[in-house]
DNA sequence: AGGATATATATGGATATACGAATACGCGGA
DNA sequence: TCCGCGTATTCGTATATCCATATATATCCT
């Protein structure tokens, strides 16, 4: 199918990956990501729109900023499979890095209170 | 991680996914792949090719066939995701109707008597 | 309105990947 | 030894993918 081919060709690319591995934990927008991947912008928003295109990922805007989900209706597999990457991935590079990078990040823009 | 880089483009082929899925249930070997999925053999021949030489699969010569499986020591992970790619994708096609092929394959080269 | 920030897209080029057709290799049997 | 079968590889080509640079769009703030 596709649908198959399509996933698995997203996370084929490093940068891809990674951007995924951080919306697994959690709303990420793009400079976020620039930043904790390490990363020029272009290149990250490219992927994203890959990912968007592709129907893996939801972008939702507030003010200047733009963030990336996981897209709710993502078949269960593709969600259990990501699940898995992240759980045998998350204690190596870049993966570690990446998350460790983030939440240093200085300036972060914060998230509209939720509730 | 190149290793995860690999691992995810080999997936990202329908050819090779369609392979891997029949060798996630037993040990095959080419001409077998070649008619479950009606492919030419070059082409199911080169896929397999890569697939060894990322080192996923092993292959074992039995006179004038040679065999295929996952290779044994594939990280945990990855044949999770392999048996999550089974589960959610055994009854769709193309990989329901291989695994039927495969059954009703006539003069099917049968493997030398286990034990 | 104008500047600063955040994000998206266009362009052109380099590299990788997949393909069919043809051919080579390895093994078993007559 | 020659033939047939199963398998692997080479070749040339078409297509896809990734990238960096430059530029466009959108929003906020003053």
């Amino acid at each position: 199918m596709p649908h198959v081919h399509r996933f698995f060709q997203a996370l084929a690319d490093t940068t891809r990956l990674r951007c995924l591995m951080l919306m697994v934990a959690e709303e990420v927008c793009v400079c976020e990501m620039t930043h904790a991947l390490g990363e020029i912008q272009p290149k990250v928003s490219r992927h994203l729109a890959a990912l968007r295109a592709a129907g893996f990922i939801l972008d939702r805007r507030e003010a200047q900023w733009i963030y990336y989900r996981l897209h709710p209706d993502l078949p269960a597999w593709m969600h259990e499979i990501l699940s898995t990457c992240q759980r045998a991935l998350a204690e190596q590079t870049p993966f570690s890095t990446d998350r460790a990078t983030l939440a240093d990040m200085p300036n972060r823009p914060r998230r509209r209170c939720a509730a």
